[in-house]
Formats: structure tokens, C-alpha cells, sequence
RNA sequence: CGCGGGAUGGAGCAGCCAGGUAGCUCGUCAGGCUCAUAACCUGAAGGUCGCAGGUUCAAAUCCUGCUCCCGCAACCA
């Protein structure tokens, strides 16, 4: 089983196209994935608990729960509009949630990780956490971002996260890919190094802190909401879950294949993913082999600042959907951002992209070749007269398209997968040039090499078409139908050799999958 | 000496980890084609790969120093 897993969105506003990104990265994982015979088991879901739901809910006057469940829907309506397709749905108030944070609770509590001190420190209301000195700033004050600091005598309980950062840094060194892009490891470990000898405080006093998860063996306290919600990707994969939990079957998603991998944004590497968690699941027992791997995604930026309410340039994704589709959306989300970098967003590349790589070279091959297959040869294809030159250069440019495409997309160079698609669709449109069908239906003797060049061009649309299923399952689907052949939707990636097509095979009447977008004139 | 990322033809990027004549898309210019979604194809112009050193037969790539930009508060992927 191939179990992957995004960040759980925080349940405090309204979806943006960071969110979207993400899911729509995974989902692009998740489905390809399975086009590889996998099995796969792709979670994803939303963060309700912790202070600032509970801030922003008593702002409106709501309870949180209430709160939390409208923003929830927001989520699930824009997943269920861009195809993000998930098998498991986390929401960390779910019961089965709760019962597993507890659990882990009490087993670590049984195991002595966990002790309650007393501490007599400055706290920052709106970051919900104690100040250490490395918090001070320059001057050895503390800067505005922490809001209001009150020193506060408060006992917590805290997990021994001391125990395993020796542990931690050889699991970083050891295992190169535990973190992805590469380049993000020197920050981790750094992050680590300085962290040592700190442990997490992992309780909210229930006095001045109610919406999270009661401590099981201490009613007075609820759970830091990191530690309820990096939970998550255990507990609804069915870790210790009760018998008629309807999860999956732990031992089945997390230890039978390849480790777990999670997705998440470079913000929220340090130190919740790369410290905190891989300590919890350390803690809790899991072996090193079984210990999740992180990709880390970049940002889109907006004209080359950070998105943010405050500068309001957020861009939001339903809109984008409704304006130009869901399929231009996913399209560009995956394709003009390198995997781990950052991008800037731009809705005329989006157009760009879409009309070019789409509309132009690829949904106007597939209408190309079908409409002459169709009016040439009554719309069936043969394999033809003797093989060319042209043909199996063509063929050898889909040989080669189609292994690029394979080892970007197990990368995760969604990308440079794109490209390599898109590099063998204009090889296609060249063949087609040169070969020149139109003129040789003008002659009957040439009708065998006519047939083999519509052919070849159809092979190819077939073959793109499964290659671009991960990304765009419903244009994917449609080609396939215009094929004829809806079966190329179940086709394994391995399936992927010449002759999808069979000889003799009747094609359908074709009509743009991939309809130009048209942007009206500037008014400028 | 806080940490990290970036600087590549007009624009946006890849290449850098594993050094070997600088690549992609858009844009521009000039041709061609007419099967097709005013789509397609061919060719051309355009780059001292931020700067300065170093290592090497060879550096965009490795090393050192420097300059500039962006994150590392909040909202937040």
C-alpha cells in the first residue's frame, strides 16, 4: 500500500491556492500511484482544534464546533470541484480522532515520556506559547509579533522530546531521503541541533483553554493542537482503532509497502514535521524503517510577495475554477512550479499554458488526427504500409517521452513530467507535417501510407492520454472516449507499450477536449 | 558572525547534489502549411549563467569572499 498524506488544513478561513495546491500535488501523486499498480491510500482533511478556531468562533458568536463544521464544507465542496479524490478524510474532531490522541496519551504517559512541571515564564497570548530566550530579539526584548507577554506560573504536562534529538539527527543523516527536495535537510537539522534539551509542552490548561482534546488521565488539561493534529496521519489510517472504527487496517496503509509519505509546505517542516513528529512516532515505538518521508512544497507567490490577507492578494481557488475551469487550474498548479520551490502566480500563465501545451498542441493533435481518421479512412485505423523512417522516429520519441515522463512523476517532478508528454505531442504535430496526410489521400495508391501515419498519430494520443490521467483524469478520459477505447483509463503504466490501438480499431467523432480560453481585451 | 532560498537571452523557468561546447516555454522577426480548436510546422535574432577570486585539462555546476532580492510576526501551504 502506498499511503500518502497531505497537511490538514487549519479550519480558521477560507481555502487559498496554497491549500489548493497541495491537494491537487497530492491527488496528481495519488493517481499516479495507482496508474502504477499500486494501491494506494491518500488522506487528507482539516486541523478544527486549537485557540484561534476557539478565538475566531467566539468572534462570531458561534461555538466552535459550528464554526469549524461551515469551514470544513468550504474545504470539501473546493476538493470535490478541483477532482482532489481522497480515500480517507480526517477531521480531528471525529470521535476516532479523540480516542486515538488518548491513547497515545496514555500510553506514553504508562511508558514515563511525559512529566508535569511547573513553570514560571513569560507567555505570548496570541501564539499561544511560552517565550524562551531565543525568542528575544536583538535588543533581548520581544518583538510585536508576539502580541501581549504575560509572565505566567502554569504546570503542564510535556513530552520528552530530549529523549530522541540524538536519535533524530542519525535518522536525518542516515536516511537521505527522508526529507525532500534535498536541499531542505541542512535546515532541519540545524532546527534539531538547536533544539536539544527542549522538550514540548503538550497541555493547555482547561481554564483558560477549552476547544481540544482532554487530556485522558488529567480532566484539567486539553492537547496542544500540534500534537492532537500531527496525529492525524496515524489515527485515521487506523492506528489503535476500535474494531467497527470503519478505518483501514493500520498494519496494511502504514507498514506493508513503502513509508508513508507527507506532503507539506516548507512553513510547517520546522519544527512540527521534522522534529516534533518524527519524535512522537519515535516515542511511541515505531521502528526507524517505518518512519515517514516529507516532501516539502514551495509557496506561490503573488507578484513576487508572500500571499497574505493583510496585502490582500489572496487568490482564491473556487473562483479561479469558475473562471477558467478545473482542469486549466490543476493544469497550472502542477505545471509552472518546480516540486519543493517557489512559484509566483500568474493568471495570464495560467492562460498561457493552458491554450498553448492543451489547447493548441495537444487537444489540437488528438481533433487533428481523429477528424482525418475519421473523414481519410472512415475512421478506422490499420497499421498500414511499410514502416518509415518518420515512423519509428516517432515511435522512439514516445519510447523516450514515455521513460522522462515515468522517472519525473516517480520524483514527483510533476513538471518536467508535463514536459516530457508535451515533448513528444510536438514531435507528433512535426511528424504530421512532414508526412503530410492530406495530400496523401489525394492518391489511392498511397492509402496504405496514409494509414499507417494516422495510426501512428492515434498510437500517440492514446499513450499521451494515459500519461496525463494523474493530472487531468476527466480530459484524460474524455480522449480516451474519443478513442474509442475508454479501457486506456485502467491501463497499468507498465501497459504502456505500441499498440494500444488494435488494428482495425474504429475511432469516435472528435471534438475539443481542451477548448481555447478566451480572455477578453484589457481594458488598458 | 542567527537560519534558509534565490540571482541563467525581453518575461517566466530548468540545468547545479553525481563538472564536459547553455536548454525550455512565452514574446519578437522571417518563411511554410491548410487535416485541425485563427490551431500546426520550419528558420532567425537575442545570454560576459549577480560580482571577484580559487580548484580543474574543463566551472552555470565544486570551494572562498562579496553584492542585491525574498522568506524566517500575524492571516498562512
Amino acid at each position: 500500500m502506498f499511503f500518502l498524506t497531505t497537511a490538514i488544513d487549519y479550519t480558521n478561513g477560507s481555502p487559498h491556492i496554497g491549500h489548493a495546491y497541495e491537494k491537487v500535488l497530492a491527488d496528481v501523486i495519488a493517481r499516479y500511484r495507482r496508474l502504477c499498480g499500486d494501491e494506494v491510500f491518500f488522506l487528507t482533511g482539516v486541523d478544527q482544534h486549537g485557540q484561534k478556531v476557539q478565538q475566531s468562533a467566539e468572534a462570531r458568536g458561534v461555538d466552535p464546533e459550528a464554526y469549524v463544521r461551515e469551514i470544513t464544507a468550504r474545504f470539501v465542496a473546493l476538493w470535490e470541484k478541483l477532482g482532489v479524490q481522497y480515500d480517507g478524510w480526517a477531521e480531528t474532531i471525529d470521535p476516532r480522532h479523540k480516542a486515538c490522541v488518548r491513547a497515545i496519551l496514555s500510553d506514553l504517559h504508562a511508558k514515563g515520556a511525559l512529566y508535569k512541571k511547573s513553570v514560571k515564564a513569560l507567555y505570548s497570548v496570541r501564539q499561544e506559547q511560552y517565550l524562551t530566550d531565543r525568542d528575544r530579539d536583538a535588543d533581548g526584548g520581544f518583538g510585536p509579533e508576539w502580541g501581549e507577554v504575560v509572565e505566567m506560573e502554569e504546570e503542564n504536562w510535556y513530552y520528552k522530546l530530549s529523549d530522541h534529538t540524538a536519535w533524530l539527527l542519525g535518522h536525518i543523516d542516515s536516511t537521505p531521503d527522508f526529507i525532500l527536495p534535498a536541499f531542505r535537510k541542512n535546515e532541519l537539522r540545524n532546527a534539531v541541533e538547536r533544539s536539544e534539551g527542549i522538550d514540548l509542552c503538550i497541555s493547555r490548561p482547561r481554564h483558560r483553554f477549552q476547544w481540544g482534546i482532554e487530556f485522558p488521565f488529567d480532566p484539567d488539561y486539553v492537547t496542544y493542537v500540534w500534537f492532537d493534529a500531527l496525529i492525524n496521519y496515524i489515527s485515521f489510517a487506523g492506528y489503535r482503532a476500535a474494531e467497527n472504527a470503519d478505518l483501514p487496517d493500520f498494519d496494511r496503509v502504514w507498514n506493508d509497502g513503502p513509508r508513508a509519505l507527507h506532503i507539506i509546505g516548507k512553513d510547517i517542516l520546522v519544527p512540527a514535521h521534522g522534529i516534533y513528529w518524527p519524535c512522537m512516532l519515535k516515542g511511541i515505538g515505531f521502528p526507524d524503517d517505518r518512519m515517514p518521508q516529507l516532501l516539502v512544497h514551495g509557496w506561490w507567490n503573488i507578484r513576487g510577495e508572500k500571499m497574505s490577507k493583510s496585502l490582500g492578494n489572496i487568490v482564491d481557488p473556487d473562483a479561479l475554477a469558475d473562471r477558467f475551469g478545473s482542469d486549466a487550474v490543476r493544469y497550472y498548479l502542477v505545471r509552472d512550479i518546480t516540486t519543493g520551490r517557489d512559484a509566483d502566480f500568474d493568471p495570464e500563465r495560467l492562460v498561457m499554458l493552458y491554450n498553448t501545451e492543451l489547447a493548441n498542441e495537444l487537444g489540437n493533435l488528438c481533433n487533428r488526427a481523429l477528424n482525418m481518421t475519421k473523414r481519410f479512412t472512415g475512421g478506422i485505423l490499420t497499421s498500414g504500409g511499410e514502416d518509415h523512417e518518420e515512423d519509428s522516429a516517432l515511435r522512439h520519441s514516445l519510447a523516450t517521452a514515455t521513460a522522462a515522463w515515468r522517472a519525473a512523476m516517480d520524483k514527483y517532478d510533476v513538471a518536467a513530467g508535463l514536459e516530457a508528454i508535451n515533448r513528444h505531442v510536438v514531435h507528433c504535430n512535426g511528424y504530421a507535417e512532414r508526412t503530410k496526410p492530406w495530400e496523401l489521400k489525394k492518391e489511392p495508391a498511397r492509402a496504405p501510407r496514409l494509414a499507417r501515419v494516422l495510426q501512428h498519430l492515434a498510437e500517440s494520443v492514446a499513450h499521451a492520454a494515459v500519461m496525463l490521467s494523474p493530472v487531468l483524469p476527466d480530459a484524460a478520459a474524455k480522449l480516451a472516449g474519443q478513442l474509442n477505447r475508454p479501457e486506456l483509463m485502467n491501463l497499468n503504466a507498465g501497459d504502456l507499450q505500441w499498440g494500444l490501438l488494435p488494428d482495425g480499431h474504429a475511432i469516435q467523432k472528435p471534438s475539443p477536449v481542451f477548448p481555447r480560453i478566451l480572455t477578453e481585451p484589457t481594458a488598458d
